[in-house]
RNA sequence: GGCCCCUUCGUCUAAUCGGUUAGGACACCAGCCUUUCAAGCUGGCAGCAGGGGUUCGAAUCCCCUAGGGGUCACCA
C-alpha cells in the first residue's frame, strides 16, 4: 500500500472562489479519510499575476473553513533551480529544444489557423535547427523559449479515478513550451516536476484541467518520472452556466464570510456540489471526512445555488454554541454601528442574549445584525403597514398606556410574569391578546414581525419597554389630532 | 471551429450486477401549530434531452442527433 499524498495548488492571482475551495475540500476530506498527507502548494510561475496578498488571503480563507494542511504552503518560485535543472537534462536527452521563435512570428500563423478553421499547432520551426543559427540568433539579442519535442503520432491515455479511461490522439498536440522566454517554467512543466518530487500520489483537480493532462503525462514520460493518479471533478458554474468569475458577484469564499455565512454551512454545501454523502444531507467535517470517497464523487458540473446555501446557514445558524455566535456576530453589530470597536463584557453579554433569541428567525450574520437594531436604538420609525393596521384608532393609545401601567407595577419582569400580566389585562379590558400583542410589538420594536413578544419584552428591559409603550401612546394621540 | 468531458424535478442529487409507483434536499403551493414572523410537522406540484437499437425487460448497455461545459497562451 503506498501513501496517500495529494495537493491543493491554487495560483495566488485572485480571491479563493467556491469553484477552489471546493477542490481545496476535496483533497482534504480524500488525505482525511485516507490517513495521508494534505499539502498546500502556491504555483505562482507567473510573476505578473501573482500577488503575495492573495497568498495571505488564500490561507486565511482555508484556516476559515478549518481545511488545515500537513505540508507547505510551498511556494514554485523557490523552487526555480529544480525546474531548470530538470529542463536541462530534457535539453541533454534531445527531448526538448530551444525555440527562437517570436510571439508575434508565431501569431500570424495562429490568425492563419483560426481563419481556416482548423486548430493551431507550433509548426515545429525550430525543432532541428542547425546550430549555426540558433548561435547567430542568440548572438542578436533572443531570448529562447524551451519545447517539449512530442510525439506526432499514437496517443495518450488518461485512467482518471473519476472520468475512466480519456483517450487523446498526439497528433492533436503540439511542441509546447515547458520554460518561458523568462527562464520561468510554465504550468504544465512546473507541476509535473513538483507533483513528482512531493511525491504526490493523486492530483485532484477542476475537470477544466482535463484537456492539459495529456501534456504533463507527456512530460512525466519524457523525464521518466511515474505518473500520479489523476481525478478531474465536475466544475461548479455559476447559475448562468458559466465558468465562475468576478462577474458573477459573490463567489469568494470571503465575500460569503462576510455576508454573514458559517463555515460549517459553506463547507457542508460544498461538499453537495458533485458529491452526494449517505443518509444525511447535513454533515459535519468529521462526518464527510468518514463517508468521502471519490467513487461517489459525479461527472456533472454543479450550478451552485446560494439558496439552498442560505437555508442551510440558517440551520447552522440555529444550531450553533451561543457563546460562539455571539463572537463570530460582533462584526456585523459593529457594521451596524451596533457595537462600539472594543465591546465590554456587559455588551458582549447582552449580545448573546439577543443573539439567541433574534437568531430563530434569520439566516445570516448579516441580516441578525439588521434585525436587532432596535434592541439598541430608540429612535426608529414605525413599519407603514402595522401603523395603519394597529395604530389607527384612538383607543390604541389607552391601550398601551393601559399595558404600561400594568408593566411598570411588576415586581418581578420576566416571561412568565408578563405573559400573565398581559393576559390579565386582556381579560379584564375585554379584548382579546392579540389586540394587545400587535400593537406593543409595534410600540416597542417599531415592527410587526420579530421574535416572541415576551422574549423581546423583557430582553429589552422593563425599563424601555414601558417608555416605548409611552412613546408609542403619544404618537397615536398626536396623530390622531 | 478542432479536441475533450457531460446530460435524472427550476437547482443540488439518489437509484451498487438492467426489473423501483424513479427516492431525498432546497425552492414553491396548501394545511397544522401559533401573539407576528420564522422554525417545526403533514401533504402537494415537479424529472430520466430526443431518436434509434440490444433485451422478456433500459434512467441504467451501444449508436446517432441535439444541448451544455471545458480547453486550444511565453495564464494557471
Amino acid at each position: 500500500m503506498f501513501e496517500v499524498r495529494v495537493r491543493f495548488a491554487p495560483s495566488p492571482t485572485g480571491e479563493l472562489h467556491i469553484g477552489g475551495a471546493r477542490t481545496a475540500l476535496f483533497n482534504y476530506l480524500f488525505a482525511r479519510a485516507a490517513g495521508g498527507t494534505f499539502i498546500l502548494r502556491i504555483d505562482d510561475t507567473d510573476q505578473e499575476r501573482s500577488k503575495p496578498e492573495y497568498i495571505d488571503a488564500l490561507m486565511e480563507a482555508m484556516c476559515w473553513l478549518g481545511l488545515d494542511w500537513d505540508e507547505g504552503p510551498y511556494m514554485q518560485s523557490q523552487n526555480l533551480d529544480e525546474y531548470n535543472r530538470q529542463a536541462a537534462r530534457l535539453l541533454a536527452d534531445n527531448r526538448a529544444y530551444h525555440c527562437y521563435c517570436l510571439p508575434e512570428e508565431l501569431d500570424e500563423g495562429r490568425a492563419a489557423a483560426r481563419k481556416a478553421g482548423k486548430p493551431y499547432l507550433y509548426p515545429g520551426k525550430c525543432r532541428e535547427l542547425p546550430e549555426e543559427e540558433a548561435r547567430a540568433l542568440l548572438a542578436a539579442g533572443r531570448a529562447p523559449v524551451i519545447r517539449l519535442r512530442t510525439p506526432d503520432r499514437g496517443e495518450t491515455v488518461i485512467d482518471d479515478e473519476i472520468r475512466g479511461r480519456v483517450t487523446f490522439d498526439n497528433s492533436t498536440l503540439d511542441d509546447f513550451i515547458i520554460v518561458k522566454s523568462n527562464a520561468l517554467p510554465t504550468y504544465n512543466f512546473a507541476s509535473v516536476v513538483d507533483d513528482y518530487l512531493m511525491k504526490i500520489s493523486h492530483v485532484i483537480r477542476a475537470e477544466e484541467h482535463l484537456s492539459n493532462t495529456p501534456r504533463q503525462v507527456l512530460c512525466a514520460r519524457a523525464l521518466g518520472f511515474t505518473l500520479p493518479l489523476y481525478a478531474h471533478v465536475p466544475m461548479i458554474l455559476a447559475p448562468d452556466r458559466s465558468k465562475l468569475s468576478k462577474r458573477h458577484g459573490a463567489t469568494s469564499v470571503e465575500e460569503f464570510r462576510s455576508q454573514g455565512y458559517l463555515p460549517e454551512a459553506l463547507l457542508n454545501y460544498m461538499a453537495l456540489l458533485g458529491w452526494s454523502p449517505g443518509e444525511e444531507e447535513i454533515i459535519s467535517l468529521p462526518t464527510m471526512i468518514e463517508q468521502f470517497s471519490l467513487a461517489r464523487v459525479n461527472k456533472t458540473a454543479a450550478i451552485y445555488d446560494t439558496v439552498k446555501l442560505t437555508w442551510m446557514n440558517g440551520y447552522y445558524l440555529r444550531e450553533a454554541d451561543p457563546a460562539r455566535l455571539a463572537r463570530l456576530a460582533v462584526p456585523f453589530f459593529q457594521k451596524e454601528g451596533l457595537l462600539p470597536v472594543n465591546p465590554g463584557d456587559h455588551e458582549l453579554r447582552y449580545l448573546q442574549s439577543i443573539v439567541a433569541t433574534v437568531r430563530d428567525r434569520v439566516k445570516t450574520l448579516a441580516e441578525l445584525a439588521d434585525a436587532s437594531t432596535y434592541f439598541y436604538r430608540d429612535h426608529f420609525n414605525y413599519d407603514v403597514k402595522g401603523v395603519q393596521k394597529h395604530f389607527q384608532k384612538e383607543e390604541s393609545a389607552t391601550l398601551l398606556r393601559r399595558a404600561a401601567d400594568t408593566l411598570r407595577l411588576l415586581p418581578v419582569f420576566d416571561q412568565e410574569s408578563t405573559e400573565a400580566a398581559y393576559r390579565g389585562l386582556a381579560e379584564t379590558l375585554g379584548v382579546s391578546t392579540g389586540q394587545l400583542i400587535h400593537p406593543t410589538r409595534l410600540a416597542i420594536s417599531g415592527r410587526t414581525i420579530g421574535p416572541g413578544l415576551f422574549d423581546l419584552m423583557v430582553l429589552l428591559g422593563k425599563e424601555k419597554t414601558v417608555r416605548r409603550l409611552e412613546k408609542a401612546a403619544a404618537y397615536i394621540e398626536n396623530k390622531a389630532t
